[in-house]
DNA sequence: GGATAATTTGACCGGTTGGTAAACATTACA
DNA sequence: TGTAATGTTTACCAACCGGTCAAATTATCC
């Protein structure tokens, strides 16, 4: 009788969790093309194969369905760049970087677009994420400095570094109609990203002047 | 009496080229934000500072403004590549292409946002441009192969390298809110864009074995 | 200055959107 | 099996959105 919000019950039942994967998914494909405000609770609904307000019964607005979404996309987003030793020679460790991110762009790039989309609009709900990657980041610089300190790597930004990895390997998420228009049909297989990630690797290596 | 549309009519008057500029600009600023969909005629008319029956009398659906505005940052947009020259030599053919693009992003960030949120969509009003651009780049990776097979660069393939560079120096424009956030706000200063020049110009002269 | 064309706006319209209410259906569990 | 909690749907609403219309205002040119 009483209507207790799928949201707000603490413990969740079976058709609650398949449900609310089922939703994300169908979230996630429509925000990723369309952006927050793009998107239409209708297509999400469509896409998910429930009615409107059936999803409006797992996620009370349509916000807490995009705030759900981010919240897990970044944490994972950030994987790759936690894993970033100290420890490891810079050469494995940056092309290991690069390759675990464009294999991120490969496998999620729904992820990708929708975290572009959220910045592209000034990031207006995800302020406090940022302050907790500037943090992450700044550890990983110091990684970095280290390394140019004991001759390992050459001379260069960190900061930089950082944001020319996430820019080049994104790119492949985000611009993918761009880069399949000026590949071709016939480069735009698979491969792409094979060459990506060896020429990435070779610039890297040469550019940041690493003695193997 | 009779209602001669302006955008119909051969000559345009004053007051046309006028208003036509201020609903431009003021479209660009919310398209650029909110992409397609999430931006509205009434907001654009407020930024314009005129009512919205009246920018429809200028522009006579809101898809007429997205294209004309499309139209206008797509030309400007790829001068840069246009002028990569294969008489040049590579050294400073790379250096002053990535300063360019650098220039772009931090002089005209909405318009690299607006192109953004249009590739993000699946880019579905420019796919005969696109089609323009495939043959500018498979012109400009002639020039690259050129110098690599007289040994003036390294061996790499010219389309990932090209890539690189828009992802590289488009992403000081398109995600410029997460750039300052990790930056902090001591070196979010204009300086960032010196020290992105730096950085990249480093990287690519290093990364593609050029030999001065 | 007056006729005419160009420009501007308030009122409005049909369709869409995010979200709600309440009745109905199903599940979990004693 | 009964029943209370959970899940689903139909019908609906108010706000918003893209766009139209006709009337009012302003600029242009003789």
């Amino acid at each position: 009788m009483a209507i207790p919000r799928a949201a707000k019950t603490q413990r969740r039942t079976r058709i609650q969790e398949e449900k609310e994967e089922i939703i994300l998914e169908a979230a996630l494909d429509v925000f990723s093309v369309h952006g927050f405000k793009g998107a239409t609770i209708d297509q999400i609904a469509e896409v998910a194969g429930m009615s409107k307000p059936n999803l409006l019964y797992y996620f009370r607005t349509k916000e807490a369905m995009h705030r759900a979404l981010i919240d897990r996309v970044l944490d994972t987003w950030l994987d790759p760049l936690r894993e970033f030793d100290a420890e490891g020679n810079p050469e494995a460790e940056i092309k290991s970087y690069i390759r675990r991110k464009l294999e991120m762009a490969r496998d999620f790039p729904r992820e990708s677009r929708l975290f572009a989309n959220e910045i592209l609009r000034g990031a207006p709900s995800i302020m406090e994420e940022l302050d907790d990657l500037r943090k992450l980041v700044d550890e990983k610089v110091e990684v970095i400095r280290a390394w140019v300190k004991a001759g390992k790597i050459g001379r260069c930004d960190p900061y930089h570094l950082i944001f020319s990895i996430w820019a080049t390997t994104q790119h492949y998420a985000d611009f993918d109609v761009q880069v399949r228009a000026v590949l071709g049909p016939t480069r735009s297989g698979d491969g792409r990203f094979e060459d990506a990630a060896r020429f990435l690797e070779q610039l890297y290596i040469n550019g940041l002047q690493i003695r193997p």
